[in-house]
DNA sequence: CAGTGGTCTAGACCACCTC
DNA sequence: AGGTGGTCTAGACCACTGA
Protein backbone atom coordinates (compact mmCIF):
# COMPACT_ATOMS: atom_id res chain seq x y z
CA UNK A 1 0.00 0.00 0.00
CA UNK A 2 1.29 3.72 -0.53
CA UNK A 3 1.10 5.71 2.31
CA UNK A 4 -0.94 8.73 1.57
CA UNK A 5 1.44 11.59 1.97
CA UNK A 6 0.26 12.80 5.48
CA UNK A 7 1.23 16.62 5.66
CA UNK A 8 3.21 16.92 9.11
CA UNK A 9 1.51 19.22 11.49
CA UNK A 10 3.31 22.35 12.62
CA UNK A 11 4.61 22.40 16.01
CA UNK A 12 2.76 23.86 18.68
CA UNK A 13 4.68 26.83 19.08
CA UNK A 14 4.55 27.68 15.30
CA UNK A 15 0.97 27.34 15.83
CA UNK A 16 0.71 29.67 18.57
CA UNK A 17 2.75 32.14 16.81
CA UNK A 18 0.81 31.45 13.38
CA UNK A 19 -2.54 32.59 15.17
CA UNK A 20 -0.71 35.70 16.75
CA UNK A 21 0.31 36.49 13.83
CA UNK A 22 -2.89 36.38 11.66
CA UNK A 23 -4.20 38.37 14.76
CA UNK A 24 -1.72 41.49 13.67
CA UNK A 25 -1.73 41.16 10.12
CA UNK A 26 -5.67 41.25 10.42
CA UNK A 27 -6.07 43.89 12.34
CA UNK A 28 -7.46 42.60 15.15
CA UNK A 29 -4.04 43.38 16.98
CA UNK A 30 -2.81 46.96 16.41
CA UNK A 31 -0.10 49.09 16.79
CA UNK A 32 1.30 49.37 20.27
CA UNK A 33 -1.73 46.77 21.35
CA UNK A 34 -0.82 44.19 24.10
CA UNK A 35 -0.20 40.74 23.03
CA UNK A 36 -1.53 37.79 25.21
CA UNK A 37 1.79 37.57 27.55
CA UNK A 38 3.88 34.22 28.59
CA UNK A 39 1.39 32.80 31.62
CA UNK A 40 -1.48 33.73 29.06
CA UNK A 41 -0.30 31.54 26.30
CA UNK A 42 0.60 28.92 28.79
CA UNK A 43 -2.71 28.60 30.52
CA UNK A 44 -4.83 28.76 27.24
CA UNK A 45 -2.43 26.40 25.10
CA UNK A 46 -1.98 24.23 27.95
CA UNK A 47 2.03 23.78 27.54
CA UNK A 48 5.34 24.63 29.35
CA UNK A 49 6.66 28.20 29.61
CA UNK A 50 9.41 27.66 27.13
CA UNK A 51 6.91 26.63 24.31
CA UNK A 52 4.78 30.05 24.76
CA UNK A 53 8.18 31.74 25.10
CA UNK A 54 9.35 30.19 21.52
CA UNK A 55 6.24 31.40 20.14
CA UNK A 56 6.70 34.75 21.06
CA UNK A 57 10.19 35.02 20.13
CA UNK A 58 8.94 34.08 16.46
CA UNK A 59 6.79 37.05 16.15
CA UNK A 60 9.65 38.94 17.62
CA UNK A 61 12.52 37.61 15.72
CA UNK A 62 10.00 38.58 12.71
CA UNK A 63 9.78 42.38 13.70
CA UNK A 64 6.16 42.18 14.41
CA UNK A 65 6.42 42.44 18.37
CA UNK A 66 8.43 43.71 20.70
CA UNK A 67 8.77 43.03 24.06
CA UNK A 68 8.92 45.41 26.78
CA UNK A 69 10.33 43.85 30.19
CA UNK A 70 8.43 43.46 33.02
CA UNK A 71 5.43 44.71 31.11
CA UNK A 72 4.08 42.88 28.21
CA UNK A 73 4.95 41.89 24.26
CA UNK A 74 3.43 44.61 22.01
CA UNK A 75 2.55 45.21 18.40
CA UNK A 76 5.59 46.97 16.59
CA UNK A 77 4.99 50.16 15.22
CA UNK A 78 5.82 50.80 12.00
CA UNK A 79 6.08 54.94 11.09
CA UNK A 80 8.52 55.37 7.44
CA UNK A 81 10.24 58.64 7.00
CA UNK A 82 10.33 59.29 2.85
CA UNK A 83 14.13 59.37 1.81
CA UNK A 84 14.16 60.05 -2.12
CA UNK A 85 17.35 59.47 -3.67
CA UNK A 86 16.96 61.32 -7.17
CA UNK A 87 15.00 64.08 -6.60
CA UNK A 88 15.62 65.58 -10.06
CA UNK A 89 13.10 63.85 -11.38
CA UNK A 90 10.08 64.49 -8.99
CA UNK A 91 7.27 62.30 -8.81
CA UNK A 92 4.77 64.82 -8.70
CA UNK A 93 6.08 66.14 -12.28
CA UNK A 94 4.37 63.16 -14.05
CA UNK A 95 2.17 61.60 -11.75
CA UNK A 96 0.19 62.53 -8.97
CA UNK A 97 2.39 61.23 -6.50
CA UNK A 98 0.34 58.62 -5.23
CA UNK A 99 2.60 56.46 -3.21
CA UNK A 100 2.34 52.58 -2.68
CA UNK A 101 3.60 52.93 0.48
CA UNK A 102 2.48 55.36 3.21
CA UNK A 103 5.24 57.25 5.19
CA UNK A 104 5.22 60.19 7.22
CA UNK A 105 7.37 62.45 4.55
CA UNK A 106 5.94 65.53 6.13
CA UNK A 107 8.92 68.02 7.34
CA UNK A 108 9.52 66.21 10.73
CA UNK A 109 13.05 67.56 11.92
CA UNK A 110 15.98 65.78 11.95
CA UNK A 111 18.46 66.16 14.91
CA UNK A 112 22.34 65.16 14.72
CA UNK A 113 23.79 64.03 17.50
CA UNK A 114 27.37 62.33 18.13
CA UNK A 115 29.52 64.11 15.53
CA UNK A 116 32.86 62.63 14.67
CA UNK A 117 35.25 64.08 12.73
CA UNK A 118 39.06 62.26 11.91
CA UNK A 119 41.82 61.69 9.68
CA UNK A 120 42.28 58.01 9.27
CA UNK A 121 43.73 55.76 6.61
CA UNK A 122 41.04 54.24 5.22
CA UNK A 123 39.91 50.85 4.43
CA UNK A 124 40.67 48.81 1.27
CA UNK A 125 37.63 49.22 -0.67
CA UNK A 126 37.06 52.89 0.08
CA UNK A 127 40.74 54.13 -0.66
CA UNK A 128 40.31 52.09 -4.16
CA UNK A 129 37.26 53.98 -5.14
CA UNK A 130 38.69 57.35 -3.72
CA UNK A 131 42.04 56.62 -5.16
CA UNK A 132 43.83 57.31 -1.95
CA UNK A 133 43.71 55.78 1.44
CA UNK A 134 44.18 59.10 3.17
CA UNK A 135 40.61 60.62 4.36
CA UNK A 136 39.12 62.55 6.52
CA UNK A 137 35.93 60.91 8.15
CA UNK A 138 32.55 62.56 9.25
CA UNK A 139 30.72 60.16 11.55
CA UNK A 140 27.10 61.23 12.35
CA UNK A 141 24.10 59.54 14.10
CA UNK A 142 20.45 61.06 12.97
CA UNK A 143 17.37 61.19 15.23
CA UNK A 144 13.80 61.77 13.98
CA UNK A 145 11.04 62.89 17.00
CA UNK A 146 13.98 61.56 19.44
CA UNK A 147 15.06 58.28 17.73
CA UNK A 148 17.93 57.66 16.35
CA UNK A 149 17.06 56.23 12.65
CA UNK A 150 20.37 56.80 10.50
CA UNK A 151 23.90 56.19 10.82
CA UNK A 152 26.50 57.76 8.23
CA UNK A 153 30.27 58.08 7.76
CA UNK A 154 31.47 60.37 5.17
CA UNK A 155 34.64 60.06 3.59
CA UNK A 156 36.57 62.49 1.82
CA UNK A 157 40.08 62.28 -0.28
CA UNK A 158 42.73 64.07 2.35
CA UNK A 159 44.41 65.34 -0.28
CA UNK A 160 41.33 67.89 -1.72
CA UNK A 161 40.01 68.62 1.61
CA UNK A 162 42.95 69.71 4.21
CA UNK A 163 42.37 73.24 6.16
CA UNK A 164 38.68 73.27 4.43
CA UNK A 165 35.39 73.52 6.56
CA UNK A 166 34.91 69.88 5.74
CA UNK A 167 37.05 68.94 8.28
CA UNK A 168 35.44 71.30 10.82
CA UNK A 169 32.58 70.80 13.24
CA UNK A 170 30.91 73.82 11.38
CA UNK A 171 30.65 73.49 7.33
CA UNK A 172 28.82 76.67 6.80
CA UNK A 173 25.94 77.17 4.40
CA UNK A 174 25.26 74.50 2.50
CA UNK A 175 27.09 72.16 4.13
CA UNK A 176 29.96 69.47 2.91
CA UNK A 177 28.79 69.37 -0.82
CA UNK A 178 28.28 73.59 -1.00
CA UNK A 179 31.90 73.79 0.14
CA UNK A 180 33.28 71.23 -2.49
CA UNK A 181 31.98 73.08 -4.76
CA UNK A 182 34.19 76.11 -3.50
CA UNK A 183 36.98 73.72 -3.89
CA UNK A 184 35.80 73.17 -7.95
CA UNK A 185 34.55 69.82 -7.29
CA UNK A 186 31.12 70.15 -6.79
CA UNK A 187 29.14 66.57 -7.18
CA UNK A 188 27.53 66.21 -10.22
CA UNK A 189 26.80 62.09 -10.53
CA UNK A 190 25.90 59.85 -7.24
CA UNK A 191 25.37 55.84 -7.65
CA UNK A 192 23.78 54.53 -4.37
CA UNK A 193 24.48 50.52 -3.76
CA UNK A 194 21.66 49.54 -1.89
CA UNK A 195 21.66 46.33 1.09
CA UNK A 196 19.26 45.13 3.59
CA UNK A 197 20.49 42.74 6.46
CA UNK A 198 20.19 42.24 9.88
CA UNK A 199 22.35 44.66 12.19
CA UNK A 200 25.28 43.95 13.78
CA UNK A 201 25.88 44.43 17.45
CA UNK A 202 27.05 47.95 17.32
CA UNK A 203 24.12 49.03 15.03
CA UNK A 204 22.00 47.49 17.64
CA UNK A 205 22.83 49.58 20.14
CA UNK A 206 23.91 53.01 18.06
CA UNK A 207 20.18 53.07 16.68
CA UNK A 208 18.41 51.06 19.69
CA UNK A 209 16.83 48.27 17.55
CA UNK A 210 14.73 46.29 18.71
CA UNK A 211 15.16 42.36 17.47
CA UNK A 212 13.69 41.41 14.25
CA UNK A 213 14.72 44.96 12.49
CA UNK A 214 16.85 44.61 9.54
CA UNK A 215 18.73 47.71 8.53
CA UNK A 216 19.70 48.76 5.46
CA UNK A 217 22.78 49.98 4.06
CA UNK A 218 23.80 52.30 1.64
CA UNK A 219 27.42 53.05 0.20
CA UNK A 220 27.00 56.75 -2.07
CA UNK A 221 29.48 57.80 -4.32
CA UNK A 222 29.51 61.39 -4.95
CA UNK A 223 31.59 62.17 -8.45
CA UNK A 224 32.54 65.81 -10.27
CA UNK A 225 31.09 65.73 -13.70
CA UNK A 226 34.89 65.33 -14.52
CA UNK A 227 33.76 61.83 -13.36
CA UNK A 228 36.75 62.13 -10.21
CA UNK A 229 35.13 60.06 -6.64
CA UNK A 230 35.01 62.81 -4.15
CA UNK A 231 33.16 61.07 -1.21
CA UNK A 232 31.92 58.03 -0.44
CA UNK A 233 29.38 57.76 2.10
CA UNK A 234 28.20 54.62 3.69
CA UNK A 235 24.52 54.97 5.58
CA UNK A 236 22.73 52.54 7.91
CA UNK A 237 19.35 53.24 8.31
CA UNK A 238 16.50 51.20 11.05
CA UNK A 239 14.76 49.86 7.89
CA UNK A 240 11.10 50.03 9.73
CA UNK A 241 11.59 53.79 9.96
CA UNK A 242 12.68 54.20 5.88
CA UNK A 243 11.16 54.03 2.22
CA UNK A 244 13.46 54.65 0.20
CA UNK A 245 12.37 56.15 -3.38
CA UNK A 246 13.95 56.67 -6.56
CA UNK A 247 12.70 57.84 -9.92
CA UNK A 248 14.73 57.72 -13.08
CA UNK A 249 13.55 57.56 -17.12
CA UNK A 250 13.55 54.28 -19.34
CA UNK B 1 28.71 56.33 49.53
CA UNK B 2 28.05 56.45 46.23
CA UNK B 3 28.25 53.02 44.68
CA UNK B 4 30.37 53.08 41.17
CA UNK B 5 28.42 51.97 38.59
CA UNK B 6 29.07 48.21 37.74
CA UNK B 7 28.71 47.49 33.73
CA UNK B 8 26.74 43.96 34.08
CA UNK B 9 28.12 41.59 32.61
CA UNK B 10 26.33 40.46 29.71
CA UNK B 11 24.67 36.96 30.35
CA UNK B 12 26.60 33.98 29.07
CA UNK B 13 24.80 32.78 26.03
CA UNK B 14 25.51 36.53 24.83
CA UNK B 15 29.00 35.86 25.55
CA UNK B 16 29.14 32.63 24.09
CA UNK B 17 27.27 34.30 20.86
CA UNK B 18 29.83 37.27 20.75
CA UNK B 19 32.81 34.83 20.47
CA UNK B 20 31.53 32.93 17.78
CA UNK B 21 30.33 36.03 15.79
CA UNK B 22 34.00 37.22 16.35
CA UNK B 23 35.41 33.81 14.65
CA UNK B 24 33.17 34.57 11.60
CA UNK B 25 33.58 38.37 11.32
CA UNK B 26 37.44 38.09 11.61
CA UNK B 27 37.41 35.15 9.04
CA UNK B 28 38.61 32.83 11.02
CA UNK B 29 35.41 31.10 10.56
CA UNK B 30 34.87 31.33 6.60
CA UNK B 31 31.95 30.46 4.16
CA UNK B 32 30.20 27.66 4.83
CA UNK B 33 32.71 26.35 7.98
CA UNK B 34 30.67 24.11 10.46
CA UNK B 35 30.22 26.32 13.38
CA UNK B 36 30.68 24.23 17.65
CA UNK B 37 27.53 22.13 17.77
CA UNK B 38 25.16 22.28 20.52
CA UNK B 39 27.27 19.61 22.20
CA UNK B 40 30.67 21.17 21.34
CA UNK B 41 29.38 23.96 23.91
CA UNK B 42 28.10 22.60 25.88
CA UNK B 43 31.35 21.04 27.18
CA UNK B 44 33.66 23.83 26.40
CA UNK B 45 31.49 26.83 28.24
CA UNK B 46 30.10 24.28 30.60
CA UNK B 47 26.14 25.13 30.24
CA UNK B 48 22.91 23.45 29.97
CA UNK B 49 21.57 22.27 26.35
CA UNK B 50 19.43 25.15 26.03
CA UNK B 51 21.66 27.80 26.55
CA UNK B 52 24.15 26.45 24.14
CA UNK B 53 21.38 26.70 21.63
CA UNK B 54 20.09 30.40 22.70
CA UNK B 55 23.46 31.41 22.01
CA UNK B 56 23.29 29.73 18.20
CA UNK B 57 19.86 30.88 17.85
CA UNK B 58 21.56 34.42 18.06
CA UNK B 59 23.69 33.83 14.99
CA UNK B 60 20.93 32.63 13.11
CA UNK B 61 18.36 35.43 13.80
CA UNK B 62 20.93 37.65 12.75
CA UNK B 63 21.47 35.70 9.57
CA UNK B 64 25.28 35.28 10.58
CA UNK B 65 24.54 31.03 10.46
CA UNK B 66 22.40 28.56 9.03
CA UNK B 67 21.39 25.55 10.72
CA UNK B 68 21.09 21.99 8.78
CA UNK B 69 19.11 19.13 10.71
CA UNK B 70 21.30 16.16 11.55
CA UNK B 71 24.85 17.98 10.08
CA UNK B 72 25.19 21.19 12.12
CA UNK B 73 25.33 24.95 12.20
CA UNK B 74 27.16 26.55 9.34
CA UNK B 75 28.43 29.99 8.63
CA UNK B 76 26.21 31.75 6.01
CA UNK B 77 27.18 32.32 2.16
CA UNK B 78 26.62 35.35 0.78
CA UNK B 79 26.98 35.85 -2.53
CA UNK B 80 25.03 38.78 -4.04
CA UNK B 81 23.18 39.60 -7.42
CA UNK B 82 23.84 43.29 -8.78
CA UNK B 83 20.40 44.77 -9.84
CA UNK B 84 20.55 48.00 -11.70
CA UNK B 85 17.94 50.31 -11.04
CA UNK B 86 18.33 53.44 -13.45
CA UNK B 87 20.63 51.95 -16.44
CA UNK B 88 20.59 55.24 -18.00
CA UNK B 89 23.46 56.52 -16.52
CA UNK B 90 25.72 53.94 -16.14
CA UNK B 91 28.47 54.16 -13.56
CA UNK B 92 31.35 53.20 -15.78
CA UNK B 93 30.02 56.46 -17.71
CA UNK B 94 31.90 58.35 -15.24
CA UNK B 95 33.70 56.42 -13.06
CA UNK B 96 36.39 53.21 -13.17
CA UNK B 97 32.59 51.12 -12.11
CA UNK B 98 34.24 50.99 -8.53
CA UNK B 99 31.83 49.19 -6.58
CA UNK B 100 32.06 49.25 -2.74
CA UNK B 101 30.23 46.02 -2.74
CA UNK B 102 31.40 42.92 -4.49
CA UNK B 103 28.75 40.88 -6.16
CA UNK B 104 28.63 38.14 -8.67
CA UNK B 105 27.21 40.38 -11.68
CA UNK B 106 28.63 38.32 -14.42
CA UNK B 107 25.88 36.92 -16.40
CA UNK B 108 24.25 34.47 -14.21
CA UNK B 109 21.01 33.29 -16.20
CA UNK B 110 17.88 33.95 -14.69
CA UNK B 111 15.37 30.87 -14.46
CA UNK B 112 11.45 31.93 -14.59
CA UNK B 113 9.01 29.37 -13.06
CA UNK B 114 5.20 29.68 -11.10
CA UNK B 115 4.25 32.22 -13.53
CA UNK B 116 0.32 32.88 -12.95
CA UNK B 117 -1.78 35.11 -15.02
CA UNK B 118 -4.87 36.35 -13.97
CA UNK B 119 -7.94 39.12 -13.90
CA UNK B 120 -8.73 40.24 -10.76
CA UNK B 121 -9.84 43.49 -8.59
CA UNK B 122 -6.69 44.79 -7.68
CA UNK B 123 -6.15 45.79 -3.73
CA UNK B 124 -6.81 49.37 -2.81
CA UNK B 125 -3.81 51.37 -3.22
CA UNK B 126 -2.64 49.37 -6.78
CA UNK B 127 -6.21 50.67 -7.75
CA UNK B 128 -5.75 54.04 -6.86
CA UNK B 129 -2.45 53.95 -8.22
CA UNK B 130 -4.04 52.84 -11.71
CA UNK B 131 -6.79 54.47 -11.45
CA UNK B 132 -8.27 51.34 -11.93
CA UNK B 133 -9.35 48.38 -9.93
CA UNK B 134 -9.73 45.80 -12.73
CA UNK B 135 -6.56 44.51 -13.85
CA UNK B 136 -4.13 41.83 -15.43
CA UNK B 137 -1.53 40.09 -12.80
CA UNK B 138 1.33 38.33 -13.99
CA UNK B 139 2.72 36.69 -10.83
CA UNK B 140 6.65 34.68 -11.77
CA UNK B 141 9.29 33.82 -8.97
CA UNK B 142 12.69 34.08 -10.52
CA UNK B 143 15.76 32.04 -9.73
CA UNK B 144 19.49 32.02 -10.24
CA UNK B 145 21.71 28.63 -9.80
CA UNK B 146 19.06 26.76 -9.08
CA UNK B 147 17.71 29.06 -5.73
CA UNK B 148 14.97 31.29 -5.36
CA UNK B 149 15.64 34.99 -5.49
CA UNK B 150 12.60 37.06 -6.04
CA UNK B 151 9.15 37.12 -6.42
CA UNK B 152 7.52 39.08 -8.88
CA UNK B 153 3.94 40.75 -9.33
CA UNK B 154 2.74 42.69 -12.14
CA UNK B 155 -0.16 44.72 -12.09
CA UNK B 156 -1.55 46.34 -15.69
CA UNK B 157 -4.88 47.95 -16.26
CA UNK B 158 -7.67 45.84 -17.22
CA UNK B 159 -8.77 48.06 -19.68
CA UNK B 160 -5.74 48.50 -21.83
CA UNK B 161 -4.08 45.39 -22.17
CA UNK B 162 -7.61 43.08 -22.77
CA UNK B 163 -7.17 40.93 -25.10
CA UNK B 164 -3.20 41.53 -25.90
CA UNK B 165 -0.27 39.14 -25.40
CA UNK B 166 0.24 40.37 -21.97
CA UNK B 167 -2.24 38.31 -20.75
CA UNK B 168 -0.85 35.65 -22.31
CA UNK B 169 2.11 33.30 -20.45
CA UNK B 170 4.04 34.13 -23.53
CA UNK B 171 4.65 37.68 -24.60
CA UNK B 172 6.96 37.86 -27.34
CA UNK B 173 10.08 39.33 -28.15
CA UNK B 174 10.88 42.72 -26.07
CA UNK B 175 8.25 41.47 -23.12
CA UNK B 176 5.82 43.03 -21.58
CA UNK B 177 7.31 46.74 -22.00
CA UNK B 178 7.39 46.23 -25.63
CA UNK B 179 3.83 45.10 -25.82
CA UNK B 180 3.12 48.22 -24.18
CA UNK B 181 4.75 50.11 -26.31
CA UNK B 182 2.84 48.31 -29.28
CA UNK B 183 -0.28 49.51 -28.13
CA UNK B 184 1.25 53.23 -27.62
CA UNK B 185 1.76 53.41 -24.03
CA UNK B 186 5.30 52.71 -23.46
CA UNK B 187 6.83 52.99 -20.66
CA UNK B 188 8.99 56.58 -20.19
CA UNK B 189 9.28 57.03 -16.37
CA UNK B 190 9.75 54.81 -13.48
CA UNK B 191 9.78 55.25 -9.24
CA UNK B 192 10.93 52.64 -7.21
CA UNK B 193 9.86 52.48 -3.72
CA UNK B 194 12.15 50.48 -1.76
CA UNK B 195 11.72 48.69 2.00
CA UNK B 196 13.22 46.00 4.45
CA UNK B 197 11.40 43.99 6.33
CA UNK B 198 11.32 40.21 7.62
CA UNK B 199 9.56 38.35 5.07
CA UNK B 200 6.22 36.95 5.73
CA UNK B 201 5.73 33.01 6.46
CA UNK B 202 4.82 32.22 2.68
CA UNK B 203 7.48 34.51 1.51
CA UNK B 204 9.85 32.40 3.47
CA UNK B 205 8.09 28.89 1.84
CA UNK B 206 8.57 30.19 -1.90
CA UNK B 207 12.22 31.63 -1.46
CA UNK B 208 13.19 29.59 0.62
CA UNK B 209 14.77 31.83 2.87
CA UNK B 210 16.85 30.76 6.16
CA UNK B 211 16.08 31.77 9.59
CA UNK B 212 17.36 35.59 10.04
CA UNK B 213 17.03 36.41 6.49
CA UNK B 214 15.70 40.17 5.65
CA UNK B 215 13.68 40.70 2.48
CA UNK B 216 13.64 43.85 0.20
CA UNK B 217 10.17 44.54 -1.05
CA UNK B 218 10.31 47.41 -4.06
CA UNK B 219 7.23 49.44 -5.08
CA UNK B 220 7.69 49.79 -8.77
CA UNK B 221 5.29 52.16 -11.16
CA UNK B 222 5.89 52.38 -14.34
CA UNK B 223 4.31 55.78 -16.31
CA UNK B 224 4.18 56.91 -19.69
CA UNK B 225 5.60 59.96 -21.30
CA UNK B 226 1.82 61.60 -20.64
CA UNK B 227 2.53 60.22 -16.77
CA UNK B 228 -0.01 57.57 -17.24
CA UNK B 229 1.10 54.59 -14.66
CA UNK B 230 0.44 51.82 -17.19
CA UNK B 231 1.79 48.87 -14.54
CA UNK B 232 2.80 48.59 -10.84
CA UNK B 233 5.31 45.61 -10.12
CA UNK B 234 5.84 44.26 -6.55
CA UNK B 235 8.77 42.85 -5.80
CA UNK B 236 10.22 40.77 -2.74
CA UNK B 237 14.07 40.01 -3.20
CA UNK B 238 16.16 37.75 -1.17
CA UNK B 239 18.35 40.51 0.77
CA UNK B 240 21.32 38.08 1.15
CA UNK B 241 21.32 37.83 -3.02
CA UNK B 242 21.07 41.26 -3.82
CA UNK B 243 22.73 44.79 -4.31
CA UNK B 244 20.62 47.17 -5.31
CA UNK B 245 22.35 50.07 -7.61
CA UNK B 246 21.18 53.22 -8.74
CA UNK B 247 22.84 56.44 -10.58
CA UNK B 248 21.66 59.75 -11.18
CA UNK B 249 22.39 63.17 -11.08
CA UNK B 250 23.11 65.79 -9.08
C1' DC C 1 23.88 3.79 14.18
C1' DA C 2 25.91 7.60 16.40
C1' DG C 3 25.59 12.51 16.32
C1' DT C 4 23.02 16.50 15.09
C1' DG C 5 19.55 19.91 15.54
C1' DG C 6 14.08 20.42 16.62
C1' DT C 7 10.69 20.30 20.04
C1' DC C 8 8.95 20.12 24.73
C1' DT C 9 8.45 19.69 29.89
C1' DA C 10 8.98 21.37 34.81
C1' DG C 11 11.13 23.56 37.44
C1' DA C 12 14.34 27.90 39.35
C1' DC C 13 16.12 32.76 40.36
C1' DC C 14 16.44 37.39 38.70
C1' DA C 15 15.51 42.41 37.19
C1' DC C 16 12.21 45.29 35.89
C1' DC C 17 7.65 47.64 35.54
C1' DT C 18 3.20 48.74 37.13
C1' DC C 19 0.01 49.26 40.59
C1' DA D 1 3.63 43.17 45.88
C1' DG D 2 2.52 40.76 42.00
C1' DG D 3 3.12 40.13 37.27
C1' DT D 4 6.15 40.51 33.42
C1' DG D 5 9.90 39.06 30.51
C1' DG D 6 15.22 37.37 30.83
C1' DT D 7 18.18 33.74 31.91
C1' DC D 8 19.38 29.05 33.13
C1' DT D 9 19.28 24.01 34.49
C1' DA D 10 18.37 18.95 33.66
C1' DG D 11 16.14 16.15 31.80
C1' DA D 12 13.10 13.77 27.53
C1' DC D 13 11.70 12.04 22.77
C1' DC D 14 11.93 12.89 17.88
C1' DA D 15 13.58 13.25 12.80
C1' DC D 16 17.15 13.74 10.11
C1' DT D 17 22.13 13.31 8.33
C1' DG D 18 26.19 11.16 7.33
C1' DA D 19 29.76 7.80 7.63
Amino acid sequence: MQQSPVPPEPPIYRRIADGLREAILSGALRDGDRLPGENALMAEHRVARATARQALSVLINEGLAVPKRGSGVYVRLFRPIRRHGSRRLAQRQWGQGQAIWDSDTAGRPYAVDEVEIDREVAEEEIARVLGGAEVWVRRRRYSVDGRPVQLSVSCFPAALVEGTPITRQDTGPGGVYARLGDLGHAPAHFTEEVRARMPHPHETVQLDLPAGTPVIAIGRVAYTAEGVAVEVNEMVLDAASYVLQYDFDA
